[in-house]
DNA sequence: TGCCAGGCCGGGT
DNA sequence: ACCCGGCATGGC
């Protein structure tokens, strides 16, 4: 069944090649949240360390990120790096959660239940909280339709020459969006293939690889040297 | 052993 | 409107 839309044959072409990849990995929507702020600029294996320390110490949840000492969920978080700003990161959010959801809503309804462009204004006024988390909250936490870029997708798409190495943010956000059918379904799975083809063949910095399932597609890639 | 990882902020140009 | 340094840990 190919799809006469570029954007969903590359998806076909990711989705044969890794399967879904059943993003995001977490057992609560409030979990997904903390974990987009833990995963800034950071490797997922530290970032489930950090979750991990906080689920054992109970203190994965609004009240509990809320009224712990600040240099204890330091500590907790340790591992995910930049500890400090993220620790208060996850306390302005925790205190957002409380004052929309109250305590210890771990489904999130109660922001889900406001409207997008309310949300992402909430979001994006969190100090910490940039156009990347907010989106990454949005869709995985909130099942709100918004396309998650993030450099993986950038590094991808522009060694493929199908988009403009310096485009901006909203930009190429757009051009997904514009793309593809409304579907958070596809929006999820999509962007976590694009993590996965960018980890496993398009590495910053590296030549991209030929056995990349994009090839057949997508023809040979220019190399890093050009767009870095 | 340096480089990199599922960014963001604040100050400078 | 961009560009840059700083923020921090752990794995390859």
């Amino acid at each position: 069944m190919a799809a006469e839309n570029l954007l969903l044959r590359i998806y076909d072409v990711l989705r044969s090649a890794f399967g879904h990849r059943g993003w995001w990995p977490a057992d609560t929507p409030f979990e997904v949240m903390m974990g987009a702020v833990l995963t800034q600029n950071t490797n997922w294996a530290n970032v489930e360390k950090a979750v991990g320390n906080l689920t054992q110490a109970g203190l994965l949840s609004a009240t509990g990120l809320s009224e712990a000492g600040e240099d204890e969920i330091q500590r907790l978080i340790r591992p995910a790096g930049y500890y400090r700003q993220k620790t208060a990161r996850l306390r302005r959010l925790a205190g957002l959660v409380l004052e929309v959801c109250g305590p210890d809503d771990a489904s999130l309804e109660g922001l889900r239940a406001l409207p997008l462009e309310d949300l992402h204004e909430k979001l994006t006024s969190l100090k910490g909280i940039g156009h990347e988390t907010a989106a990454s909250i949005l869709l995985y936490a909130l099942a709100k339709p918004v396309f998650v870029v993030d450099a993986y997708t950038v590094r991808v798409m522009a060694r493929h020459q199908l988009i403009e190495p310096g485009i901006s943010y909203a930009d190429l956000q757009a051009y997904f969006e514009d793309r593809l059918p409304t579907d958070v379904e596809l929006f999820k799975d999509f962007h976590a293939q694009l993590v996965e083809v960018g980890k496993r063949y398009c590495k910053s910095r590296r030549p991209l690889c030929s056995s990349c399932p994009l090839h057949p597609l997508l023809g040979d890639p220019i190399e890093p040297d050009e767009y870095l």
